[in-house]
RNA sequence: GGGCCCAUAGCUCAGCGGCAGAGCACCUCCUUUGCAAGGAGGAAGCCCUGGGUUCAAAUCCCAGUGGGUCCA
């Protein structure tokens, strides 16, 4: 079965007497030092037979056996790691979310390009896994969050040497599985009842044999030993079907669960229990949960059984819970009805630690990346605590297991929380609003709500269908919510996404030396001398490459210096600079000739603005944490000559008073003058000072990383700098808008730009007050007076165009008869207002009105027709209209329309008697 | 990053090419004095902004601004 079969032949098994087995029911291949086991221990061929019997000396809740493991680990010889943010998109693009403790050293320590911060470590990292969601709560032991103890090892092949940021090998399989049996042996558990089966692993383009270690039926620790990459050449086919080949590096990767652990440890019916028992305390008695002895006991029983049996999707435990209840002998509907409220409190508990971590790690709430999975995780945990009646605020419950993890921004968190919780309070309201009138449409008709507008209802309203159900049958509307209705939104959304043309590799540049990057030496120095050593001809331009250069590329959000480039015989001009591959390309607009000698000028003034805006950004940056709060981070960044834009992490629209202050804070700093240092430490001690916070715009690789530091802010950045905040000079904020729900953006002008913006602002003001002619103090006071009174002319306009029109009506006027019924037929050029009035007052009359007009460069007619009489004046406009080449019309009573003959309006209205007989015989 | 929805009176919304509307709130009067009181009258709108189409745009099209929502 196992191709890799060799490789799980341990000299450490031979040495400790285990025996190599196969389960007849999982067919799997195991190890164990009992000779007479049969089955492998996982389910189904095991039961969790920890229930009521802990498998361990001792009794532990989370934090004690946290300890106890990465202590356990310490005296073996491993340092101990801080955990990294559970949001993994922090430092790699490929992942929102840490799902396992390796992911904090993907893809650049994993790769060899970065050196591990220690080797070999040990870690408990908090992870949060979206796909077990649905579980929560209900399986008794799934979790979505959780912390993933490990322990890790980095190897690399002898014969590679040092190509790599480790060398050597510092354990591998023998040492890994010792280490575990040791690691169980020290708490208590019968190592005679361990079994390592053979699972192998593969995951994210890797891959390696692997054991899943099983005690007393709970899956422990899972080993693995990440040691092929993918490759179609590859001697060995995984269960991916993908072919895979030996790495130069290999390295331990392991997974211990704490939560299982802690679970085993004090045997109790469900991991909730063992994990959250303040938590589902407080919730139960809040919530009214209480039940008799009887009851108690039989819950009790139910979770037991339920943790016999295999259960991995929510749809198994309905169908399980009918042959648990059979067993137990009650009722399925009486048994469910008593665990509802316990998974809902189970999965309460979860939630908000999943919350706390998250906002913790400053995540912040959007419509976008892991800002959404938060803000799904919250809407979904406030549906269960209205569902199951706690009467407690969100905020106080996320903040119970803030407090429990120990974040020191729990203010903040529970400021997140709130606004998050009305947003959806105000979504939920919105909805209801709209399903009831839609409801009360169909309420009384037999037909049931349309799916497509259930359709809509979820996808541009956030409504869930069993909204729907609910409102609409309290109604007395009907719903049909089909089975397959999350998959029929999903193809609302087929065809999404565009496809990303291939990036085409450039061989020439393969062949050249890395560009010597001057601009770090000193940046202050604009002049350079350089050998050209390959000009690549474009379609426009050239591409001229240097051994050295002072430009600086394009990255890092700072765009590309300019200047230019000089013989003795001739000067070309640089209008961009790119940086591909270590290689810097100076885009010119003519070939300076390879292997000259040039001089390299760039141009000051463009360099100058852009240093004084990029070290302008990380001060505004910083302003905005102190103002703002520290969940505050970088979400993008521009910089240019004249403004800068700054995209940060935040949950609410800024206000002018939070703008003001940033504004000051920054200037304060520029007022200091203080020194912006630029340094190369080594990452792991830069990491360790200063904190994950040091990558706000990426995690750059390599054994050093280039560190500016302003006042107290700290950042791992590549880009161009000033000397000392006063060379800033000014720092202006322009405005502030929304990028995305979550993410505002900052724009700012630095230096002499500052200066023309604000002139730019004060130029609009002087013009409004020249105009209005009055000081730019009343500017505001003024323009609300003549706003107010503007509108009001507008009123006695309205209202003397209708006594106009009266006054006209009134007036002599010539009339003629249409078969018995008065009408009045005149040319009267006024607006369509004027028109309408005049008509309306000559209608009151009892009189039929056909008025024409030639104001506003084409004529205009409309006709009134009094009550009783039978002609109809959509059809007269319609007539009248054609003939001056246009068309018309409007209801019986009243229409109006018109066409460009202005010429032809006297002869139409001359024609008109005959046109209304014509119409009236019709 | 992409899709979809929305913007009209203080609030909630209807109208969807042809005279700018309703309910609630507000003001005045009458009736009544027990929990969303009733009746009569009234005031209150740059129909988000800018272009376009049209005889005619709150209404249709495009762009912008603001808000909502779903998905990766």
């Amino acid at each position: 079965m196992s191709e890799l079969e060799e490789e799980y032949r341990l000299d450490y098994f031979e040495e400790e007497g285990f025996y190599r087995k196969q389960c007849p029911v999982t067919d799997a291949y195991f190890w164990t030092r009992d000779p007479d086991r049969e089955t492998c221990g996982e389910p189904p061929a095991d039961d969790y037979s920890f229930i009521d019997n802990p498998g361990f000396d001792e009794e532990y809740t989370l934090e004690e056996m946290r300890e106890k493991f990465l202590s356990f680990f310490e005296e073996h010889g491993h340092e101990r790691i801080e955990p990294y943010p559970v949001a993994a998109n922090r430092w790699r693009d490929d992942v929102l979310l840490t799902q396992a403790s390796i992911y904090d050293f993907q893809p650049l320590v994993t790769s060899g390009q970065t050196p591990p911060p220690a080797n070999p470590l040990t870690i408990s990292q908090p992870c949060i896994r979206m796909q077990d969601i649905d579980n929560v709560g209900k399986t008794g032991r799934h979790t979505m969050a959780f912390e993933m103890m490990a322990h890790h090892a980095f190897n690399a092949r002898e014969e590679v040497g040092d190509e790599y940021a480790y060398s050597g090998e510092v354990y591998w399989k023998d040492e890994t599985v010792e280490l575990c049996d040791q690691f169980f042996e020290s708490m208590g558990a019968d190592v005679s009842e361990i079994t390592y089966i053979e699972d192998p692993w593969v995951g994210g383009g890797n891959a390696g044999p692997a054991f899943e270690v099983l005690y007393r039926g709970a899956e422990l620790a899972t080993l693995v030993f990440m040691s092929m990459e993918q490759d179609p050449e590859g001697e060995y086919e995984m269960k991916d079907g993908n072919r895979y080949s030996p790495m130069d590096t290999y390295i331990v990767d392991t997974g211990y669960g704490l939560e299982r652990w802690a679970w085993v440890s004090q045997g109790t019916a469900t991991v909730y229990e063992a994990v959250y028992p303040d938590m589902i305390q407080f919730l139960k008695e809040n919530a009214g949960v209480s039940m008799t002895d009887e009851e108690e006991e039989l819950v009790h029983r139910a979770a037991k059984l339920s943790g016999y049996l295999d259960i991995d999707e929510v749809d198994d435990v309905y169908e399980a819970r009918v042959g648990i209840a059979d067993e137990l002998g009650v009722d399925a509907e009486e048994l469910t009805s008593l665990l509802r409220p316990l998974e809902d409190i189970y999965a309460i508990a979860d939630h908000c630690r999943t919350l706390a971590y998250m906002f913790g790690d400053g995540i912040v709430p959007s419509n976008v990346g892991t800002g959404y999975l938060a803000r799904m995780v919250l809407r979904r945990t406030k549906r269960l605590v209205d569902n199951v009646g706690v009467d407690a605020p969100l905020d106080e419950l996320v903040d119970m297991q803030a407090e429990r993890l120990d974040y020191q921004n729990r203010d903040t968190i529970r400021d997140i929380v709130r606004t998050e919780e009305r947003k959806y309070r105000e979504t939920l309201e919105r909805g209801t609003r709209r399903v009831e009138s839609l409801a009360d449409e169909y309420a009384d008709s037999d037909e049931s709500i349309p799916l497509d507008d259930l359709v809509e209802l979820y996808d541009s309203h956030g409504i869930q269908p069993d909204m729907v159900r609910d409102i609409a049958e309290a109604r007395g509307a009907t719903v049909d919510v089909p089975d397959n209705f999350y998959s029929l939104v999903a193809d609302r959304h087929e065809g999404e996404g565009a496809s990303e043309a291939a990036e085409e590799r450039e061989e020439r540049l393969a062949d050249l030396p890395d560009t010597e990057k001057l601009y770090y030496d000193d940046q202050e120095r604009t002049e350079f001398e350089a050998v050209v050593l390959d000009v690549i001809e474009r379609e426009e331009g050239f591409d001229v490459v240097l051994d050295q250069t002072m430009f600086y590329p394009e990255g890092g959000g700072q765009p590309a210096d300019h200047g230019t480039l000089s013989t003795d015989d001739a000067t070309v001009q640089v209008t961009d600079v790119q940086i591909r591959d270590g290689v810097v390309l100076h885009r010119a607009d003519a070939d300076p000739g390879k292997g000259e000698f040039v001089r390299g000028q760039l141009d000051v003034e463009r360099r100058r603005r852009l240093m004084r805006h990029h070290t302008a950004t990380h001060v505004v940056g910083h302003a905005a944490r102190r103002v703002l709060g520290d969940h505050v981070r970088q979400a993008g960044a521009q910089k240019g000559t004249d403004r800068a834009r700054f995209d940060i992490t935040h949950y609410e629209r800024i206000s002018r008073e939070e703008v003001k202050r940033i504004e000051q804070v920054a200037n304060d700093i520029v007022m200091q003058n203080l020194a912006v240092k630029q340094e190369w430490p080594d990452r792991h001690e830069a990491q360790e000072k200063y904190g994950f916070d040091l990558y706000q715009g990426g995690i750059p690789p390599g054994r050093n990383i280039r560190v500016i530091t302003v006042g107290s802010d700290v950042q791992a950045c590549g880009g161009t700098h000033v000397r000392r905040t006063g060379d800033i000079g000014a720092i202006k904020i322009l405005t502030t808008e929304p990028v995305q729900d979550g993410i505002e953006r900052i724009v700012f002008a630095a230096g002499d730009a500052a200066i023309s913006a604000t002139q730019a602002t004060e130029d609009s003001l002087y013009e409004a007050a020249s105009v209005l002619d009055v000081t730019p103090e009343d500017v505001p006071a003024t323009a609300e007076r003549f706003f107010t009174e503007w509108k009001d002319r507008g009123k006695t306009i309205d209202r003397l165009k209708s006594e106009l029109a009266e006054a006209r009506a009134a007036a002599e006027t010539e009339e003629i008869d249409i078969d018995g019924t008065p009408a009045v037929v005149q040319r009267l050029d006024g607006d369509a207002d004027e028109l309408r009035a005049t008509a309306n007052a000559i209608v009151d009359e009892g009189k039929v009105a056909v008025l024409g007009s030639a104001a506003g460069g084409s004529a205009q007619f409309v006709v009134g027709v009094p009550d009783g009489v039978s002609i109809n004046a959509g059809e007269v406009v319609g007539e009248l209209a054609g003939r001056v080449g246009g068309g018309g019309g409007g209801p019986p009573d009243f229409a109006q329309g018109g066409g460009p003959d202005v010429d032809a309006l006297d002869d139409v209205l001359e024609e008109t008697p005959n046109v209304l007989r014509q119409v009236l015989d019709a």
